[in-house]
Order: structure tokens, then C-alpha cells, then sequence
RNA sequence: GCCGCUUUAGCUCAGCUGGUAGAGCACAUCAUUCGUAAUGAUGGGGUCAGGUGUUCGAGUCACCUAAGCGGCACCA
């Protein structure tokens, strides 16, 4: 007999290997329609699936939120049937669910064309209409490799292959056509619905290997309802007028061109908010007792032979040579050159934890599919520093910088998406008890932040395991952008030390970290978060000084003398153009403060301001004003000073 | 780097099956002095990304190159 509890607490009986759909049926014929997936003890199963363990059940419908997934993964099976309904000779690869839809790797000769979407589209339906019954088969192993191999699909054979022994090999039948899939899947086609697009077209390689042959991915999303589905393009839709790059053309921010690839021209609006934020950077590394420094922009490639990155990197470096021959290389990264800073003169033990600070200005050769708006670029900025320690202040130093980066990303209004940390590589320097040691000092340091760490096995760099700090972009893809690695080799091979309490010569241990990662980066993250609409004291143009008329000029001009003087970047607008012309323009360059004069506020010695994003205005006199808006205009670290 | 797509005026875009380039905004000039998201008129502006080819004729077709976009791979 089969004891199952049901959510409501209630517990029944059933004879084994009763399947959910009898369950249900049992319960209510109306149910056991509308049933989708069943839940036991947490596990989704299909609906049909014998069941014999006393377990907790529920039975979900379409419409529950946890069939979403299941919903995207079997709208990629019916592409796949459509595809190869209308494609024949495709081979299928592999097609899972992801974030907000799903994809299916294909393997064909020809490529598909953004015309074959809606074509693709059209049979998906056709196939739901079918409402093809979707069955799980267990197959022997042996038959499942002959099976695929045999009618040509060597992919799917190659994965059943590479299964470990003792796994279950389970096909899922819908209608003539069939998959290799661990499931589980709904009760029919027609549980997919129609509230699904295909979205783009993109080359994938075999496995996620470079090396093996490119697959032809297609992309869709799929929801439950179409309102849901509406509503998701809607999103995506807004989403794209966050783009840094078309809010960087609006704001005149900054530009690329092609004869600098990756390479960024910063435009006085966009450099006054670079400045703004490095300003800010600055103020709070000096409070948290760092130092900074300058190193040189090209260095001899001696040093980095020395250094070890000539033999990694030396393929995405930039090298310049002398008329004399000596070969130079542009610095991909700061460290060498803080190294060389630590090692002049002594350094005791009473010098540690010493932290170096430098926004040093790198370049990298990044592969040219890699480039992305300001986010991957070949020139960038770190908000680079190393903090040279001894091992036992590596858990102390993480917890500070992991306390410093919340409350910079707090006071920047960006949200962190996620913590991961990239644990031993293959290829890797140290033993592995320096490696356990270093990565559980990392976790602990991140989760006493109160961080939840996603752990990335083999993602380390080879001189140590490091903490990723991910941020999201408009449309939801993740960044790195803060970082902090711990680094065994560097300092061996650079040759650091320090003089011990008992006088013997160690070797620190260096921290790389950097909080914004790059200028560049953060800067595009941020126009996306903000949508360009900044706070105040980043603002490019906090305000602009308008008149209705010519006769309140000569006010106008003292109204701006004004607010500059109280430290306001400031622009005039007093040109012959209707007011409301004006408010227009300036709403849509995003400039946060309007002050509006007239004649009437030329007699008051008043302006009345508007601020984006609203139709109300303010009157005030001109001073208070200037210091309302002054006070307002304080970045985050410095407004905490004076409350 | 790989796959696919895109590239037309400063910006956003139209230009059907090849017949010699168009709109809106922006810009300039003139008129208008106006109370919170577009005042009107007139005008200037393009080696249609670059190159090669097919053709009587190419923005339109083919091929090559470059950059950008979407993925993949890479990311010290």
C-alpha cells in the first residue's frame, strides 16, 4: 500500500505503483485533467509516473509556478520536432530550459535564417494542436548508443556514451518523434500552449568547447499565459531603452570608434561622471587606509617574463618596440609594478597589512567577438589595489574589503546579483593544503558578510581561488565587476618580502581586489541601472538655468553666478524658445534640476525648480536654492559627514 | 576568434522585383518674447561602411574587408 500526505495534511492510501494521474482522478476528474507535473518530496515527476513510496504529494496544474520550467523545457522539444519536421537530416543536441525561456542546439549544415523563425513558429503550434501524448520509455543502454546511431542522430548517441554506468537511460515520445531526456516532461503537447517566441538565432559550440564543432542555437521564451508572455517583451522592451550605449548617445557621454576598438572617448558629460565616481572612490580608500600610488604605463617584457604573465597572456598583450630594440609591453594589469613599489627599501611586519591603491589605466588585446559597449572593452580603468599581508590577516582583510564594497555598491545604488567563488584550476601553483586553507578563508570571510556563494569549481586563477562580485546589466545579463584573489605566486616570483618579529624574511601573501573592477564597466552598468537618471551629485549637468523671456536674462545669468558659486555644475538656457520647448529638451537629456526664471522671479529674486520626472515646481528664493541644492548634491560619504 | 544579422544625412529610420536618394528630428537664417515636455517659414547637408566584380546602368545582385549588434568561446 501507498501512504501519501498532501499538502493540506491529509494522508491516503493507494495501491503501489499508482500513477499521479490516477491520483488525481481519484481526488477529482476535473483535476486529473488539468494536471501537469506532480510533486513528491520535492521532485517534479511526470504525471504518469508509477509511484511506490510512501511520500509528501502535490499535484500541480499548468498554471503553478513551478511548472514554468517544465513548460520552457518541453516548448524546446517541440521545436526540436518542429525543426526536424521541417528541416529533415538536423541532428538535435541538446535543449534545456533557461532564465525566462529556453534554447535547442542543432547541428546542420546550412545555417537557419531569421526567416525560419516564424515558419518554425507556426509548426511548434501545429504540434501543440496535435496534442501529442508525451510518454517516458526506459531504454537498455546498449540499444539506446544503436538506436541513435542508427538513424543518424551521433550526437545524442555520444551522450548516452559518456552517461555514467548505472544511469537510467530514459527516452520521452511525443507523437513520432522522440528525444533522449531525463525529464520530466508535461502529460501532452498541448500543456506547452502557444504563449511562446522564438527569439534569436546564435552559433554554440559542441559542449561549450572552442574546439569541437559550432551548433546552431535557437533561442526562445515561453510562458503560461499570454499576458505573461506580453508582458515579458514589454519588459525586454523598456529594458533596451535603459542601453548604455543609446543612453550614452543621448547624454553625450562618451563614443568608440573604429579606429579604437574597445577603446573609449569620453565626452565632457561622461568624463564629469567618471570623475564623480573616482572622486568618490578615492574618498573612500583613503578612509579605509589605503595608499595610492602611479606605476608606469608600459614596462620592459622582461618583467613580464619575470612575472609569469608573458607565458600566460603575452598573445593579448600590447608590445611596442624601440628603435634600439628593446621590446616593451603596454600593462595588462598593475601588480608587477606594485611589487616593484613594495620592494624598495625594507618592509617589516609592522608595515603589514600594507594596502596599495592605484586606478591604473590597462589594455588588453580582447578578443574582437568579446566587445561590448563600454562593459568589454581593450583600454580600461581598474579601481585596482593589492594589499600585501601576512596569512593570518587574509580573513581579516577579505571581511574588510567584502564590508567596503557593500557599502560602496549601497551608496552607488547598485545591487549585487550574485557572489561566486572560482576554486582551484587544474593547472595551478601551491600545494593543495594552501589551496583548502585559501578557499575556505575566502567563504568564510564572504558568508560572515552574510553573502550567499555560488561556488565555481575550477574557475580559479592558477596563483589562487578568487570571490567574484556579479552585477546585473538592463537586459539581465551579469557582470563581473568587484573581485577579490588571492595570489601565492606574484610575490615568490617578483621576489616580495618583509623582516619577521623574530628578524627572518617572509613572504607576504597579495590580495588583488578591486570593488568597481573597471571604470568603464561599472560606469555602463550604472547609466543602466539608473537609466541614466542619476542622483544628483553624479549628475553631469545638475541644472540648468531657464528663461521664459529675454527680459529675465540679465536675472538668469545672476541665478547661474549663483548656483555655480554654491558648487553646481550649471548650464544656461537662454535661448528664444518656447518654455515649454525648453522643459522638453532638457527632460530628455536627463538633467536632473530645471530652475525656471521669469519676471516674476526676477522681481522676487526667486527660481522655481522642477525636477526630472515631474510637472511640479518649487519656488524658492535663489539662495536657498543654492543651498538646498547644494546640500543635495553632496556624493553619499560626504552627506554622512555632515548628518 | 567562431556562427548569424546589421551598416543609407549629426540622430532615428524609409527606399518594392537593379534606372542614378527621401522623411522626421537636429543644424543655419528670418519672424515670433511666449509661464513648465515640440511656434512657424526658408535653407544647407549624403563618394548609400570600404573595396572588387556582374551589368548599358548597383544603395539595391555576388564576393572580400572592417566595425557594430545577438549568442558561443575567452576574460590575468
Amino acid at each position: 500500500m501507498l501512504q501519501l500526505q498532501f499538502p493540506d495534511g491529509a494522508v491516503r492510501y493507494y495501491p503501489d505503483g499508482a500513477t499521479g494521474r490516477e491520483i488525481a482522478e481519484a481526488l477529482s476528474k476535473s483535476l486529473a485533467k488539468k494536471a501537469a507535473l506532480i510533486r513528491l518530496d520535492g521532485v517534479l515527476l511526470d504525471i504518469d509516473r508509477p509511484l511506490y513510496s510512501d511520500s509528501r504529494i502535490e499535484i500541480l496544474t499548468r498554471e503553478d509556478p513551478a511548472v514554468l520550467d517544465t513548460i520552457r523545457h518541453d516548448a524546446s522539444h517541440v521545436m526540436a520536432e518542429a525543426v526536424q519536421e521541417l528541416f529533415p537530416g538536423t541532428q538535435v543536441t541538446i535543449g534545456p530550459s533557461i532564465e525566462d525561456g529556453f534554447y535547442y542546439d542543432f547541428a546542420r549544415d546550412e545555417p537557419f535564417s531569421l526567416d525560419d523563425l516564424p515558419k518554425i513558429e507556426a509548426k511548434m503550434r501545429e504540434i501543440v494542436d496535435r496534442g501529442e501524448k508525451i510518454e517516458r520509455l526506459v531504454w537498455p543502454r546498449e540499444e539506446a548508443i544503436a538506436h541513435f546511431t542508427a538513424i543518424g542522430e551521433t550526437y545524442k548517441a555520444q551522450i548516452i556514451e559518456d552517461l555514467p554506468g548505472g544511469d537510467e537511460i530514459t527516452v520521452y515520445r511525443q507523437g513520432k518523434w522522440q528525444d533522449l531526456c531525463r525529464g520530466p516532461h508535461l502529460p501532452s503537447t498541448k500543456f506547452v500552449g502557444k504563449a511562446f517566441k522564438l527569439t534569436k538565432l546564435a552559433g554554440a559550440y559542441w559542449r561549450g568547447d572552442s574546439n569541437n564543432a559550432q551548433l546552431q542555437r535557437i533561442y526562445g521564451t515561453a510562458w503560461a499565459t499570454q499576458e505573461d508572455l506580453d508582458a515579458y517583451l514589454h519588459r525586454v522592451e523598456e529594458a533596451e531603452k535603459r542601453d548604455h550605449r543609446r543612453i550614452g548617445k543621448l547624454m553625450d557621454l562618451f563614443h568608440i570608434q573604429e579606429e579604437g576598438k574597445g577603446m573609449v572617448f569620453w565626452h565632457k558629460n561622461g568624463w564629469t561622471l567618471y570623475r564623480m565616481l573616482e572622486a568618490y572612490m578615492r574618498r573612500r580608500l583613503e578612509a579605509a587606509d589605503y595608499g595610492e600610488v602611479k606605476t608606469p604605463q608600459i614596462l620592459d617584457r622582461s618583467l613580464w617574463e619575470k612575472s609569469g604573465h608573458w607565458a600566460m597572456f603575452g598573445h593579448a598583450m600590447f608590445v611596442c618596440e624601440t628603435d634600439e630594440g628593446e621590446a616593451l609591453a603596454v600593462k595588462p594589469m598593475n601588480c608587477p609594478g606594485h611589487v616593484q613599489i613594495f620592494n624598495m627599501g625594507q618592509k617589516s611586519y609592522r608595515d603589514l597589512p600594507l594596502r596599495m591603491a592605484e586606478f591604473g589605466a590597462c589594455h588588453r588585446f580582447e578578443p574582437s567577438g568579446g566587445l561590448h559597449g563600454i562593459m568589454r572593452v581593450r583600454g580600461f580603468t581598474q579601481d585596482d589595489a593589492h594589499i600585501f599581508c601576512r596569512d593570518d590577516q587574509i580573513e581579516s582583510e577579505t571581511t574588510r574589503f567584502v564590508e567596503l564594497l557593500h557599502s560602496v555598491y549601497k551608496d552607488l545604488g547598485v545591487e549585487l546579483h550574485s557572489v561566486k567563488l572560482a576554486l582551484r584550476p587544474e593547472l595551478r601553483a601551491g600545494t593543495d593544503a594552501v589551496w583548502d586553507e585559501a578557499e575556505a578563508k575566502l567563504e568564510r570571510a564572504a558568508i560572515a558578510a552574510g553573502m550567499t556563494v555560488e561556488m565555481l569549481p575550477g574557475e580559479g586563477a592558477f596563483y589562487g581561488p578568487k570571490l567574484e562580485f556579479h552585477l546585473k546589466d538592463a537586459i539581465g545579463r551579469t557582470w563581473q565587476c568587484g573581485t577579490l584573489q588571492l595570489d601565492f605566486v606574484l610575490p615568490e616570483r617578483l621576489g616580495a618580502e618583509y623582516v619577521a618579529e623574530d628578524g627572518s624574511k617572509q613572504r607576504p601573501v597579495m590580495l588583488h581586489r578591486a570593488i568597481l573592477g573597471t571604470f568603464e564597466r561599472f560606469l555602463g552598468i550604472l547609466i543602466e541601472n539608473y537609466a541614466g537618471n542619476f542622483p544628483l551629485w553624479l549628475a553631469p549637468v545638475q541644472c540648468v538655468v531657464t528663461t521664459i523671456t529675454s527680459d529675465a536674462e540679465a536675472y538668469g545669468h545672476e541665478a547661474v553666478a549663483r548656483l555655480r558659486a554654491a558648487g553646481l555644475r550649471v548650464e544656461e538656457d537662454f535661448r528664444n524658445e518656447k518654455i515649454n520647448y525648453k522643459i522638453r529638451e532638457h527632460s530628455l537629456a536627463k538633467v536632473p534640476v530645471i530652475a525656471v526664471v521669469g519676471r516674476r522671479e526676477a522681481e522676487m529674486g526667486q527660481v522655481a525648480l522642477r525636477r526630472l520626472g515631474s510637472d511640479q515646481q518649487s519656488l524658492l528664493t535663489l539662495d536657498d536654492a543654492a543651498q538646498l541644492l547644494s546640500i543635495e548634491a553632496l556624493a553619499p560619504d560626504l552627506a554622512r559627514l555632515i548628518h
